[in-house]
DNA sequence: AGTGTATCCTGCAGGC
DNA sequence: TGCCTGCAGGATACAC
């Protein structure tokens, strides 16, 4: 579910809840949630202050004060709801619960759990953000830079993109809207793309990135951001969930193909279908 | 190296 | 109404 624009999202809103506050206790209502065992996993947590919240690629990274790192992957329906009093109203599915000290609770919920939270040491955070790929929306991520790295790929562009060792954040929806308005077909291979492809789809990234997170998200049926509020950029998706639908830029019906076993959205004429060299 | 498949889990929409 | 199937913003492990 959430991808970079959401999880940037959560994180603005969450910021200034969290930054300096020192965490009370920690309930960890599914296990299933942690790779450790509950007990040790809120043991690192208690009597810790939050001196940091950042986000790397899809995940959350909240900086303590023993330069610890609580790291927090969404999964497709996680999401963090803070309230200063009481249980968030937005909170369906419970996962773990941090109480601040002085009042404040963040509840990570997740209906289908297939988020993750864990405590790193520094070394493990390091180890962690080193084999993630660059943030697409940084001063110095170039289409030159990126150019090199798809060269070195034979996958299909959206396989390519959905790789966070490649590019961290991108997920299937933005990557779909990616190609869409760069208007390369899903399943080109990554070192084919020409060098004007190139530009196109790295323009393309961070326009729909920024347009993303300037509407707050995409919501289609389960995000919420940290007070529980839609993100409104679903109106303007403009190939993912749009099957059948007329492409906007030139009225053909946008097409939906499986591979990698996720569904991937095209028009077939803005997108033309990569010939492939017959024998 | 790349790709298809399966797995984790729940809820919802659509067909009959 | 009820039952069944397929599908979903992610990540990983496996066999070929």
């Amino acid at each position: 579910m959430p991808e970079l624009p959401e999880v940037e999202t959560i994180v603005r809103g969450l910021k200034p809840r969290v930054t300096g506050r020192r965490i009370g206790r920690v309930r960890v209502l599914r296990p299933d949630l942690l790779r450790e065992d509950p007990e040790a996993f809120s043991a690192r947590l208690e009597a810790r202050t939050v001196v940091r919240l950042e986000r790397r690629g899809k995940n959350l990274a909240f900086a303590l004060s023993d330069d610890g790192t609580l790291l927090v992957n969404l999964g497709m329906t996680g999401g963090m709801l803070f309230s200063e009093n009481g249980e968030p109203a937005e909170a369906t599915h419970p996962g773990v619960r941090f109480l601040f000290q002085g009042g404040g609770r963040l509840v990570y919920d997740d209906t289908r759990r297939f988020g993750v939270l864990e405590v790193l040491d520094p070394e493990q955070w390091r180890d962690r953000d080193r084999a993630l790929g660059p943030e697409p929306l940084a001063d110095g991520y170039s289409a030159r830079k990126m150019a090199r790295a798809l060269e070195a790929s034979r996958s299909p562009v959206r396989s390519w993109l959905l790789d966070q060792r490649k590019l961290a954040g991108v997920g299937n929806i933005y990557a779909n809207e990616a190609l869409h308005r760069a208007r390369i077909h899903p399943a080109r291979r990554a070192r084919t793309l020409t060098s004007d492809e190139v530009t196109r789809l790295h323009r393309a990234i961070r326009a729909v990135l920024r347009d993303a997170i300037r509407a707050r998200g995409t919501t289609f049926r389960d995000y919420r951001d940290a007070d529980g509020e839609r993100g409104s950029f679903a109106p303007e998706l403009r190939a993912y969930g749009r099957e059948a639908e007329p492409c906007a830029r030139c009225g053909d019906e946008i097409r939906r193909v499986v591979f990698g076993n996720r569904a991937a959205f095209h028009c077939p004429t803005c997108q033309p279908e990569p010939d492939e060299g017959l024998p």
